[in-house]
DNA sequence: GTTTTTAAAAATCTCGAGAAAAAACGTTGA
DNA sequence: TCAACGTTTTTTCTCGAGATTTTTAAAAAC
C-alpha cells in the first residue's frame, strides 16, 4: 500500500524500471484474460515475449503475488492465479462489507473538493458510455469505472481500507472480464451509478450504501447466472 | 493468499528456496525491530548478510512488499516501511471491523473440531504464560498468540477475509514489539483470552466480538499512551 | 558565505550463464 | 496391457558481472 511498485498505485505513474514494466504488461494480460487462469509461467518463455531477462522478469511475478494474481508453489515456477465461482463470491461478499463501510466514512468527511471529483468522474464516466455504443474501446470505460470507485471512497480517511478495496477491485475486474464474452450487460448500470451518485451527493449513506452493496451484488449475480458449462471453459485451470 | 510464497501462508511448511529462507528472514528482522523503520535495504550489503545473491535478495524483498513491510520506489531502491502511530491507529480500527466480523461468521459457522481447536490453542497459550514468568522466550508466546487468534476466525469461510487480516496481525505485531521495550503489559491479557475463548464457546458472538474489539484496541491505547518523545525514538524514519 | 557546477563514488537495475530440481519420455519387466 | 525404473530434456533457481542512475563530495562561481 505504501510503495509505488505493488498494487493500489497511481495509474498515472508512468514505469521508470523494466521490472515496473514487465510488472504492468503481465498483470493487464493476466486480467484481460489473455494469460488463462491457472496457466504456468514459464519464465524461459515469457523473458522473450516480455523482452526482459530472466531475472527481471521473476521478480515482476513476485510483486505480482502481492495482487494474489499469480500463485507460486515452491520450487515448481510461477502460475496465473485459478479462479472459481466460490471465490468470487468471496471477493464479492469481502467488497460490499469493505466498501459500504468505506462510502459511510467517505460521506461523512467528504468536503466540498470530494463533491468535486465526485461529480467530475460522475461525468467522464457518463462521456465513455456514451461513446461506447457500437464501439469497442471498452479500457476506456473501465479504466473511468475504476476511478468513479475511487472516488467514491476516496474521502476515507482509512488507508488499509482503500488498499484492500483496490486489491478486491483488481480481482473483481478479472472476473467481471472473464464473464464478458459470455453475456452482454443487461442491467441499467448508468443508472445505479447515477443513484449512487446522487445519495453519496445528498449525504445518504444509509441509501448510498444500499445502492452500492446492491450494485457490486449484481455482477456477481449476471455472472452466477450463466450456464455452468459455458463458465467453466473460461474457469478451467 | 492462494501461494506458499508470501504473507498468510502456513507458517510450518519449511522453506525451500533461498528466496523463502531470504525473506523469511528479513521479515523477522523488520518485525523484530533489527530492521528499524524506513532504514535504507542497500542489496549489495544485505547480499552478504543474508548470504545469497543480488538477484536473490532482491526477489525476497519484492516478496515483503506483499505484506507492506518494505516499499520501494522507482529507481532508489528498498527501504523498511515507515511506522506511524497514524498508521497503527488504522491498522487498529480496520482489524477490529475485520476480525470482529470473521469471528462472528466463525462462531455461526464452527463445528466440533472448531471448538476443540479452540480449546487446544487456549491451553497452549496458557502453557506458554505460566513458562513466560520471568523468563524471555517472547516467540514462543507470540506465535501461540498468533495461532489462538487464527484458530478463533478459523471458521469463517471467506478466504480474503483471513487472508487481509493474516497482513493486519502481523503489521500489528511490529508495532507491538516496537512499543514493548518502552512499556511492560500492564495488562491482564490472560484474563481477556480466558474470556474471549469462553464467550465464543457459548457462541455468544455480540458478547465475543465486545471483547474481541477491546482487546485489540487497548493493545493500540498502551501505545498511545507512551510518552511522545519516547516513542519518535523508535518511530524515526 | 551561499549557491551552482562538475566530477567521483556508490547503489540500483539488468542480463546471461551455470547448478539443481522437476517433468517428460522411452525402455524394461511382469 | 500395465506398471516401475532410469535416462534425457526441460525448467527453475541461483550467482556474478556490466551498464545506468542516483547520491555524495569537492571545486568553482556569484
Amino acid at each position: 500500500m505504501a510503495n509505488n511498485t505493488s498494487s493500489g498505485n497511481s495509474p498515472t505513474a508512468e514505469p521508470k524500471t523494466l521490472v515496473e514494466t514487465a510488472y504492468r504488461a503481465l498483470r493487464r494480460d493476466i486480467i484481460e484474460g489473455h494469460l488463462a487462469p491457472g496457466e504456468k509461467l514459464r519464465v524461459e518463455h515469457l523473458k522473450d515475449d516480455y523482452g526482459v531477462g530472466a531475472g527481471t522478469l521473476r521478480e515482476a511475478l513476485s510483486l505480482l503475488i502481492s495482487d494474489a494474481l499469480v500463485v507460486s508453489q515452491g520450487q515448481r515456477g510461477f502460475r496465473v492465479a485459478p479462479v472459481s465461482l466460490e471465490d468470487f463470491e468471496d471477493i464479492t461478499k469481502t467488497r460490499v462489507m469493505l466498501e459500504c463501510d468505506a462510502l459511510r466514512q467517505s460521506i461523512a468527511m467528504g468536503d466540498d473538493a470530494w463533491e468535486g471529483d465526485l461529480l467530475a468522474a460522475f461525468h467522464r464516466l457518463t462521456k465513455a458510455e456514451e461513446k461506447r455504443i457500437g464501439t469497442d474501446d471498452r479500457e476506456e470505460w473501465e479504466e473511468r469505472n475504476r476511478i468513479f470507485h475511487e472516488v467514491l471512497i476516496s474521502a476515507c480517511p482509512s488507508r488499509w481500507l482503500k488498499h484492500f478495496l483496490s486489491i478486491l477491485y483488481q480481482q473483481a475486474e478479472r472476473y467481471r472480464r472473464l464473464s464478458l464474452y459470455l453475456q452482454p450487460i443487461p442491467r441499467d448500470i448508468h443508472a445505479e451509478h447515477e443513484a449512487l451518485m446522487q445519495a453519496a451527493m445528498a449525504r445518504d449513506a444509509d441509501k448510498a450504501t444500499a445502492i452500492l452493496g446492491e450494485h457490486i451484488l449484481l455482477t456477481f449475480r449476471s455472472v452466477e447466472q450463466i450456464p455452468k458449462d459455458q463458465l467453466n471453459e473460461k474457469l478451467a485451470a
